[in-house]
DNA sequence: AAAGTTCTTGACCGATTGGTCAGGTTGCTT
DNA sequence: AAGCAACCTGACCAATCGGTCAAGAACTTT
């Protein structure tokens, strides 16, 4: 027997399974948070026993900590579009377009992101104190170096970064509260993009790039 | 007897001991979520028996809302820092330094209002509804009147409050993560002055308002 | 000091929680 | 068809949850 191919076979139905619950559980961790949300929900959702949640995830840290670590691999991902940019209007434009992609496909990550850190991050405190500060060194330096170049304007990186944070994720965080403004209503595509544009326009002009 | 002076004596130690644990509620629901969050707990920050803190608030929920009411008040009140002004450069401005005022002064009751949004505002949808549209309606018209005598740029009112939320409330609900890349230690005063300064510079040149 | 309120709290309750487990089913390998 | 590993789940458990209540303590008003 192929040691190899018992755990191929295995994985395929496993990785199928683990993706529903993980769907599911995203869904709830972000409607109810941490404390609020319960195995028995989360298998409501998924469409199975509990007892079959418990098997591909033994404890609800565990769900939730692969659920956590999804969309951080999305968050820093976002970063391509700002590397090997040729300037701040490009990158920083290519960012914001991103982020906001994400705010958009991925609302429940956003919010679970969200309330992890609210909560001081008890449970990817690690994640926070090396990838996340090591991410935002690499960038503030990348801005640091256009600043250097007189390509805009000499602001704080670091707060230029957390105010990209703050708004494009704003729309997914807050996203109820966004749609309660607009009249019962998510946002269109003609409203993401007035968003978006609205966004760039301010940041880009605030921080003196030339579009 | 008279019947004002009862409830008036009784109001005095009812309100302070309502006071105290409307304080550790704050605290604990802001660090755990509404489900996160037990009354045992809550009692235990206060420094009284669960059965104390029932005697006052009959329901979890009732507590939670007393907290919520409290930080949308304060949050509704950074208002008169906008109302009043005579143009974008003052108002905005003064509107920036009031909301990271908040952030810094109120951090739990900060974090509670946005897990409440972020879960769909179950408890304050009504005020949501009313008091928020109402008030977001009133200010946007503010700005696009600004817009209208030429003292800023035609941008979106609406996307505009969105980046002044955002980026003011995130020094409160990120405020763990703000610290993370902050070495560690909270902001000290210097640094939050550094914060307003390089949040009002942006937005203030971004929306093209002479400083 | 008696009467009447408000305040305080240990003990308790039914319901729900995260998690376990034994025993059975399924599906691939030989 | 026999064997084996992976998968499945109803029944169950100790712990904890929000909330109740009765009985007494503390304080005011007469």
């Amino acid at each position: 027997m192929n040691v190899e191919q018992i755990p191929l076979r295995a994985k395929t139905k496993r990785a199928e399974n683990e993706r529903i619950i993980l769907k599911a559980a995203e869904k709830v961790f972000a409607e109810a948070g941490y404390g609020g949300a319960t195995m028995q929900l989360i298998a409501d959702v998924a469409g199975r026993p509990k007892a079959n949640v418990h098997y591909y995830f033994q404890t609800k840290e565990q769900l939730y900590r692969r659920v956590v670590d999804q969309i951080f691999e999305i968050w820093l991902q976002a970063a391509d579009a700002f590397d090997g940019a040729k300037g701040p209007s490009e990158g920083i434009g290519a960012y914001i377009d991103a982020k906001m992609e994400i705010s958009r496909n991925y609302p429940h990550g956003s919010k679970v992101w969200a309330s992890e850190v609210m909560h001081g991050a008890p449970i990817i405190q690690d994640y926070l104190e090396i990838k996340l500060v090591e991410w935002t060194k690499d960038r503030a330096e990348v801005i640091q170096n256009w600043i250097d170049q007189g390509l805009m304007d000499p602001i704080s990186p670091r707060h230029l970064l957390y105010m990209l944070w703050a708004t494009t994720q704003h729309y997914a965080d807050f996203g109820h509260q966004v749609e309660t403004l607009n009249g019962g209503k998510p946002l269109n595509n003609t409203e993401w993009e007035e968003a978006k544009q609205s966004i760039k326009m301010i940041v880009l002009k605030g921080i003196g790039v030339q579009p």
